[in-house]
RNA sequence: GCCCAGAUGGCGGAAUUGGUAGACGCACUAGUUUCAGGUACUAGCGCUGCAAGGCGUGGAGGUUCGAGUCCUCUUCUGGGCACCA
């Protein structure tokens, strides 16, 4: 008996594959499409367990479709701009863009061990030229349609590293890389304006009904729509003031109104008052993260101006400014009710303000109801309300907006949590954002036929700030308008556009347009997406904007990027820590009777919760020597079996070895049949063996398919194991009804084990590839017995058990089932009121 | 605080959507074979009990002939959002 060899096999059938050219998709096919996609990677220099588990489902869809006659694409690309390689290149003195190719070539290299069956021939780099050449000319039609604007905005601002930082980089208020406390500075930048798509984007999602809900439900949450009502304010200096409330209901309850520290008319303010001044100042100090939002006192200034009602002239209010109240959102101001928001009553409570309850809940006295520290959200009856009393909430929010919008001072109004996309980097490795400034005409666009705007050849790192922006050479332009001597924007895109709009150029990766219309036509949407859930919000939500806003200007028909999205869990493994409290990688242990000791030694280890695999925890698991022990179908196998999908998976070097069994054990079982007969030899049986093995094999056929179909590859694995143990148990079985089990268990197994497939399909005598094999067909009647064993109940407890006919009528039932030994002995003599039969399913006999 | 998901043996998890709970895998136990380079095979494996039986899907109620599955309340765990007016 040979074992089978899985490092030479996988060699031989990956380049057997390749020389066939078998996962080259044509564009044009009278085949149904299939689009099978995962998040491509970032090049960072390996692939890591999470890409095994990413790209290993993918591969299975896309192998299981195209046997079942799908035409299929299934690319592979990089998401290659972004800061690494900087980095990379800051401290190693190399180019970020050999960095960024090495890595590209290595992990290419380790995908290919892998077997994925993609179409290499459509890769490509987002850092390639050709590739952000186009994307450039996508952000011009995106800035002539108007989707694209430069306004000036709040930005983190590195003072020695001279640039702007994302939000993820500030730690503690510091740059995260020079540690300088960071600064909020207005500077003029570039936005996509996803606002105008916010609606579209919140109504798509009802129709995406393959996308998890969880996803929807975080994007839902994320564009934030709310419906209120702006309305204005008049001042005593005779100014006006817009605030957005979501509770006009309750204007008689407002006992002041409040504007944001950064609203333009404190800002006018300030600049007379330095008191004011001075509490902007402190408003400023207080961080933006979560912790300290928790913890932040309410803090409010009084303005000495006041605000008339607007119901009520003669009713004051007075005009504060409050930390609590953000710019960004509304109008940046509001009016306060403390009875109703809870906010407004820590402040009213502070500053000593006044506190009316205007919505009572139907249980209580409206004279005597009152609030004292928790605000009254809850529904009720308006009072203390003038013409609004008695009526409920939502009558109520009718009346003050029609009144309002009546008198010409307010209007309904939708407001949305979402906000422009800032998409400006101070970064050099990025694509170029292709405007020109200049002096006299402002900013003009770089005209098509002089796109690309390039990259420098050679990046000079060691300089302040951007060094895009230190390179006199590449930054001085002529305008393309006066033909004057003008600046380029040095600043680049956020890598999240890169990633926005790959998939639509997969479609035809050659086009020298963005996109190919057709062929865009033709694949999009993605059939099934997947990838990790931390992409729930960012990368999901502006793919989904660059689709519909390519849609509008006609460069695809499609407005939803991704019809299927399927989020995988994480890959998982126990950690270990020494007595020292050091983390200790997985490779310097030994294991013994469930203890743990460093190799060689009695020097115990503790062991830890099984985490998300990352270097800080030494507990990574390379895939790469996983494959040199085992090969690609035993880790891909693993990263399929036990636990579903879309939940963390926990690696374990005793599952790896029970997959690697598995493996072995497909070997010898089609290796070791004896006598079969010839390929193509009907399956017949006439023995009660060969019968129940039929059976096995095409239940299997049917259960497999359809988990497969739902990406349940867990369960599909355990009717796999299944199958392999009826197999095994029916050695006596007819040779031709052996085949048979053979050849579906080598099919159902390929799209996860695609290498020991082809080897077992030849060992069985075959000439065409099983990549080359339609999907196995089950024949209905073959799933069935003829047989049934029912369960007995006494009052609901199992007593026993009868095997009957199929269908086999009530009365012969019933009298089989009060036959059992089982049921006689617990009915203890008595007469049954009630006797429930439920067709080849149970028995019921209730006393 | 708000929203979402989940809780089943020692572990990962199944359960045809109200019908025999624990499929399949891992681990473990006993035996057989080969013998020491991740071997193969047989049997067992929810708890309890000699057995008959009793108990059992986080907890408490309920609906039903019958509940892991449906309803009400509740506890815990994980995730997301969060001064959003």
């Amino acid at each position: 008996m040979t074992r089978y060899n899985a490092k030479e096999s996988e060699r031989h059938w990956q380049a057997e594959w390749d020389a066939r050219a078998l996962f080259a998709t044509p564009s044009h096919s009278d085949k149904p499409k299939c689009y099978v996609l995962e998040m491509f990677p970032y090049p960072s220099g390996r692939i890591h367990m999470g890409h095994v588990r990413n790209y290993t489902m993918g591969d299975v869809i896309a192998r299981f479709r195209r046997a079942q006659g799908y035409n299929v694409l299934h690319p592979m690309g990089w998401d290659a701009f972004g800061l690494p390689a900087e980095n990379a290149a800051r401290d190693k003195g190399v180019s970020p863009r050999d960095w960024t190719y090495e890595n590209i070539a290595a992990m290419r290299e380790q995908l290919k061990m892998m077997g994925l069956s993609l179409d290499w021939s459509r890769e490509f780099a987002t850092c390639d030229v050709e590739y952000y050449h186009q994307q450039q000319k996508l952000f011009l039609d995106f800035y002539k349609a108007g989707f694209v604007y430069r306004s000036e905005a709040d930005v983190n601002w590195d003072p020695v590293d001279m640039t702007v930082l994302a939000n993820e980089q500030v730690i503690d208020g510091r740059g995260w890389r020079s540690g300088a406390i960071v600064e909020r500075r207005k500077l003029s930048q570039w936005f996509f304006k996803i606002t105008a798509f916010a609606d579209e984007l919140l109504t798509g999602l009802d129709g995406l009904d393959r996308w998890p809900e969880k996803v929807r439900v975080m994007q839902k949450n994320w564009i934030g729509r709310s419906e209120g009502l702006r309305f204005q304010f008049t001042l005593s200096d005779t100014r006006t003031l817009d605030v957005f409330t979501t509770r006009p209901d309750t204007l008689f309850g407002a006992s002041f109104v409040a504007l944001s520290p950064d609203h333009p008319l404190t800002q006018q303010l300030a600049a007379k008052d330095k008191k004011l001044e001075a509490f902007i100042a402190e408003c400023r100090k207080t961080g933006t993260a979560e912790a300290e939002i928790e913890k932040a006192e309410k803090l409010g200034y009084d303005t000495g101006l006041t605000a008339a009602h607007p119901f009520d002239s003669d009713w004051k209010l007075p005009v504060m400014v409050a930390n609590f109240v953000l710019m960004g959102y509304g109008t940046g101001a509001i009016f306060g009710c403390p009875a109703h928001d809870q906010r407004d009553l820590d402040f009213a409570r502070k500053y000593r303000l006044s506190v009316t309850p205007v919505v009572v809940p139907s249980d209580a006295d409206p004279k005597t109801f009152a609030v004292a520290k928790e605000a009254y959200t809850g529904p009720g009856k308006l009072a203390n309300s003038r013409f609004l009393d008695g009526m409920t909430v939502e009558a109520a929010k009718a009346e003050v907006a029609s009144r309002l919008e009546k008198a010409g001072i307010g209007e309904r109004s939708i407001n949305y949590r979402l906000r422009d996309w800032l998409v400006s980097r101070q970064r050099p490795w990025g694509c170029p954002i292709p405007m020109i400034h200049c002096q006299t005409c402002g900013v003009v666009p770089v005209p098509k036929e002089q796109l690309p705007v390039k990259l420098p050849e050679a990046i000079n790192f060691n300089v302040k700030g951007n060094p895009l922006d230190a390179d006199m050479a590449w930054k001085t332009a002529i305008c393309p308008s006066c033909k004057g001597h003008a600046v380029r924007d040095t600043d680049t895109l956020d890598t999240f556009a890169d990633s926005s709009w790959y998939f639509a150029r997969f479609t035809n990766p050659a086009s020298d347009t963005p996109v190919d219309k057709e062929a865009a036509d033709y694949w999009l949407p993605v059939d099934q997406y997947i990838g990790g859930i931390e992409h729930a919000i960012l990368h999901l939500l502006y793919a989904r904007y660059f689709t519909r806003a390519m849609s509008k200007l006609g460069l695809v028909k499609a407005a939803e990027p991704f019809a299927g999205l399927f989020t995988q869990g994480m890959v998982c493994h126990e950690t270990y820590k020494d007595g020292d409290g050091n983390w200790v990688a997985p490779d310097e242990v030994e294991k013994r009777d469930g203890r743990v000791f460093f190799a060689n030694t009695d020097t115990e280890i503790k062991i830890g919760p099984s985490e998300k695999m990352s270097k800080s925890k030494k507990n990574v698991i390379a895939p790469e020597t996983i494959i040199a022990d085992y090969g690609a179908d035993t880790i891909r196998w693993f990263m399929l079996s036990d636990t579903p999908p879309e939940r963390d998976i926990e690696w374990t070097d005793a599952g790896a070895e029970g997959c690697w069994r598995f493996v072995q054990r497909i070997w010898r079982l089609c290796t070791e049949a004896q006598g079969l007969p010839a390929p193509g030899t009907p399956a017949s049986a006439d023995d009660e063996t060969s019968k129940l093995l039929r059976q096995a094999t095409h239940k299997a056929i049917q259960a497999v398919t359809e988990h497969l179909e739902h990406l349940r590859f867990n369960s599909a694995v355990a009717q796999l194991y299944t199958l392999a143990n009826a197999i095994g148990a029916a050695d006596k079985a007819n040779p031709s009804v052996r085949r048979e089990a053979l050849e579906a268990i080598v099919l159902l197994c390929a799209p996860m084990m695609p290498h020991l497939a082809e080897s077992c399909w030849q060992a069985l005598g075959h000439a065409k590839l099983v990549a080359e094999t339609p999907w196995p067909k089950y024949d209905p009647a073959l799933t069935a017995s003829d047989s049934v064993t029912l369960a007995i109940q006494v009052n609901g407890k199992r007593r026993g058990e009868i095997t009957m006919a199929k269908n086999a009528d009530n009365k012969t039932i019933e009298a089989a089932a009060l036959a059992d030994e089982g049921v006689i002995r617990a009915l203890e003599g008595k007469v049954p009121k009630k006797l429930i039969v439920v067709p080849n399913r149970i028995v019921n006999i209730v006393l």
